[in-house]
This record gives structure tokens, sequence and C-alpha cells, in this order.
DNA sequence: AAACTTTACGAACGGTCGTGCTATCTTCGG
DNA sequence: CCGAAGATAGCACGACCGTTCGTAAAGTTT
């Protein structure tokens, strides 16, 4: 029976799926998924990716939490570990380049490019990815308030969170449109002027 | 005869067909292009559209270039007009955020969405579009020399173009995707901060 | 006025899209 | 060993895609 927190078998199917589709959405966006895309890469049969999802939108809406769960691992889970305050700070900023730099996802930051794919346009999508993004803003922003009420930075917090997601994500745009790591030597650079 | 210098009358259904082309595509990508979507809302027959451009990579890339036209006017041309250093530093940076607060086009900045959309996609397309937002940089940064090398500021000039781009598309992203003008606040006090 | 070019249209093409239905196959509790 | 249930496949649908072709007006040239 499913919903008694057993595994359901299609699950297998079903992560095989995710691993794709965040791979392909992270290039060619969510709307440049296709179910018909996926099953012939996959060998898998449209009706049945289909049926796993029951709906291109909610296809959509699994790939942003599969992508989250990978986010969150690389950058999110491992800053937390660190001590609050200017070590935690540090983490962040440094795993999230390299969470862009080693392409993670092939065409860059997932939340990135999704981001601006549906910023202008309403609907559960992005509602989902608003949030997403908003959820690490707010990670950022609260490392920051910790940084500065321990003494270690002084600065206005919240200047400071949108500086250094601002120059994360800058980085990651230049260096995935032009090819290189220079985006991210002068993000390394201000970054590290803002934390000392 | 065409090629002599001289406008082909069709220029103005061309025109019509980009200036709709533009606000599309700010919102829906150049992928959410398509020529029957044009052709309906302006009322005229797919195959018209599509002979005016002859293929729709050419609609693409002439999308990016009457883009690129409106952006100039909004940003790259009034700032050319004002004193180099620090006063036209300045402008760059209030046009750039007016040019997206106002919503020149509906999606905000035309090339932030279309260059996440094709940063990690081969093709002729990306190129133009990594041409226009390389053109620009070059602009901020050749401005940042100029400060610097005037005595206005004392910074890397190289690393402060790299924040002062990285403080206006992120206030674009952030205030596109949640709404509301609070992004633009926070990064006119950051850019405030940098040249002062 | 005749010849020709430009501009736009309408119909049709092969293809892919998302989405239903129906059937087959696998798995597992009784 | 059987039957129920879930997972997957096969097939068909209507809609839209970019593209091609033939053609009818409108404008220009001779």
């Amino acid at each position: 029976m499913p919903g008694d927190g057993r595994l359901a078998r299609g699950d297998a199917t079903r992560r095989l799926v995710l691993r794709r589709a965040v791979d392909v959405a992270s290039v060619d966006g969510l709307d440049g998924l296709s179910l018909g895309r996926l099953a012939t890469e996959l060998e898998l049969s449209k009706s049945g990716v289909f049926a796993l999802f029951g709906s291109k939108e909610e296809l959509q809406l699994a790939t942003i939490e599969a992508a989250l769960t990978i986010f969150r691992s690389h950058v999110v889970t491992p800053a937390s570990a660190v001590p609050p305050g200017l070590p935690r700070l540090r983490a962040i900023c440094e795993n999230w380049l390299d969470y862009s730099e080693r392409r993670v996802f092939p065409g860059g930051c997932f939340f990135f490019n999704v981001g601006a794919e549906f910023d202008a346009r309403p609907g559960r999508v992005h509602d989902a990815v608003a949030s997403a993004s908003g959820s690490f803003a707010g990670f950022i922003r609260e490392a920051c308030r910790d940084a500065v009420s321990l003494g270690h930075l002084d600065a206005d917090p919240e200047v400071l969170a949108f500086e250094l997601h601002a120059l994360g994500r800058a980085a990651n745009a230049d260096a995935v449109l032009n090819g290189g790591t220079q985006a991210y030597t002068l993000a390394r650079r201000a970054i590290g002027a803002r934390l000392s």
C-alpha cells in the first residue's frame, strides 16, 4: 500500500528520471524538459514516464525538489556543520562557488537558470523556484546576522547578504556563459574583501 | 534593389514583429518565441512572419539585435554623454537600475533572462548573447578604469566592475522573482558604498 | 501599359508536444 | 498457486511547432 512509509517499487525509476531531469533542466530549462525526450534517453516509454508524475507541471515540481536535495547536500548541509559566524559564512560562499564551478549540474547552478526562466511567469513552478531561492537567501542572511552579532564583522547584514549572494550568482553566470574560471577568481577576491 | 542602403518597405512589419518579440522573449525566453504566437497576436499570417526572417534562429538573432538597440538607448548612450570617471560610472549604475526597475522589458532585463537561457547551449544565439553581455561588461570595466585612473576612486577596476555588474543583475533577479522594490534599495546601498 | 519585384497570405507537410485510454508484465499477500 | 495491485508499455488523440510551396495583391521599373 502506498503512503504507509515504505518505498513503492516505482521509486527507483522515479529517481532515475529525476536525476536525468535535473541535468537536462539545468541546460535547457524546465520548459526544455519533455516527456518524450526523457523517455527516449532513458529507454522508457513516454506514457510510463508520464504516469510517474501525472502531468508535466508535476514533473517540473518534482525536478525542482530533486535539485533542491542535491543543492542542500553540496552547499547548505556542510556549511551548517561549521561554527556560526564568519567561519560558516566563508564556508557558504566557498561551497557555493565550488558547487557552481564543479558543475554539479552541467548547466551551472540549477536555481539560477530556472529562476531566470520563471521569474516573470505566474504559477506553481514560479512559486516553488521563488521559495527555494528565497530560502537560500535567508540562510545567507542569517549567517551574516550571526557574523555581525558575534562581532566577527562590522557591516549591515542585509546588505552584506545581498552582496555575497550577488557575487556568487554573477560568477556562475559569467563563467557558464563565457567559459573559463576568471569570474570565480574575481568573485573570490570580492568576497574576500567583504569578509575580512 | 536590396542592400543598397535604402530601407526596404517590409521593415515596418519587421519592426512591429520585433517589438513584440523582445517583450515576449523577456518573459518566456527566446525559445518561448513562436512564429504562430507572434502571428496570432499581431494578426498576421504565420508564413508571413516566417518569411520576414527565414528561420526561427534568424528571428531569435534579430530579436537580440532589437533588444540591444533598446538597451543601448536606455543605458549606454545617456551614460556616455556624462563626463568620464565617477560621474559616468554612477550614471551607468543608475540608468541600469532604472532600466530594470521601470520594466523596459516586461520580464526585467532582457539580457539577464536570455543569458541564463542560452548560457550552456552552443550555437549562434549563445554567441550573440555572450557578445552583447560581454560588450556591456567591457563598458562598465572601462568606466571603472577611467574612474580609478582619474583618481576618483581607489580600487582594483576589474574587481570593481565585476561587483557593480553583479549587484545590478542580482537586484533585477530578486525584484522580478519576488516582486517589490527592496532588492533595488539594497543594490543602491551596496553600490553607493562602493562608489564613495 | 507591360514586366517584374516585393510583401503577405493560405494550405499543407512531417514532427513533437502533453495527455488519455487499454493492456501487459511484475510483484506479493493469501 | 492464485488473484489483486502497482508499474510499465503501446497506441491514438488533438494541438502546436517550424518549414515549404504556390499564389494573389501592391508597388516599382521600364
